[in-house]
DNA sequence: ACCCAGGGTCATA
DNA sequence: TATGACCATGGG
């Protein structure tokens, strides 16, 4: 597990919060519809995958049994528009049939966070970013998510080298932060809605600051 | 004409 | 354990 520096952690986090502002994540009216939303968000912009889902819901097809029941090129012409559709058609229906095997949601509900980790790893299509984004926003469970932004904004910052296994990262994080699902939803939403313009403001050199990277957003306001 | 976005899997060494 | 190929759309 990696040691992270816990006060600069948070502080980070409240230069983040104070130029931003809270940021009311995830986008999705129901635990589902999240996590329909991560497995289409895989290395697409949000912007594709709400067509996407605006499609599915067109046709009331935001529902795991309806889903897992679909054609496979049925299934694929509705979520053409988040990219990689074919692969997605199946990751999608894989996923609705775990869950539908395990019960639903809220037979989920009653498992561990660790066995709702390893459960939905076990899905093909589901990797270790897409799970916990499903076990922070849908199940509510303290879980930092580690993005490709987390890694370069905490390495550029001089906290980790970036190279770090995801699990020894999440782990090092959580561990310096403490358990606290509300304050892990709003740190990871800010650095994703955010992690561009940051990386803009985050020199690649060592040591720098944060000051400089919300510097020009204060000014703005 | 590029580059990238809220990744993951599979084959290979 | 660690790279590389592959998947595919839409916006800048």
């Amino acid at each position: 597990m990696v040691r992270l520096p816990a006060r600069r952690l948070r502080s980070v986090y409240q230069r983040l919060y104070r130029s931003y502002g809270g940021q009311d994540w995830w986008p999705g009216e129901t635990p589902f519809e999240i996590m329909v939303g991560a497995v289409l968000t895989q290395n697409t912009a949000w912007s594709n995958v709400e067509r996407a889902i605006a499609n599915l819901k067109a046709e009331r097809f935001l529902d795991p049994r309806r889903i897992a029941r679909l054609p496979h090129g049925r299934l694929a012409r509705l979520i053409k528009p988040s990219g990689y559709f074919n692969i997605k058609a199946k990751r999608l229906r894989n996923f609705c049939r775990w869950y539908l095997e395990q019960g639903g949601y809220d037979e989920l509900s009653r498992c561990d966070t660790e066995t709702l980790r390893h459960g939905l790893l076990s899905v093909n299509g589901v990797g270790h970013e897409t799970a916990d984004d499903m076990l922070l926003y849908a199940f509510e469970r303290p879980v930092f998510v580690i993005d490709a932004y987390t890694r370069r904004i905490f390495s550029r910052l001089g906290m980790v080298r970036g190279d770090e296994l995801y699990d020894a990262l999440r782990l090092g994080i959580e561990h310096a932060l403490g358990a606290d699902t509300v304050l892990f939803n709003e740190y990871h939403a800010l650095i994703v809605c955010h992690g561009k313009d940051i990386c803009k403001k985050v020199p690649r050199c060592a040591g720098c600051s944060l000051k400089r990277m919300c510097r020009a957003e204060s000014q703005k306001k």
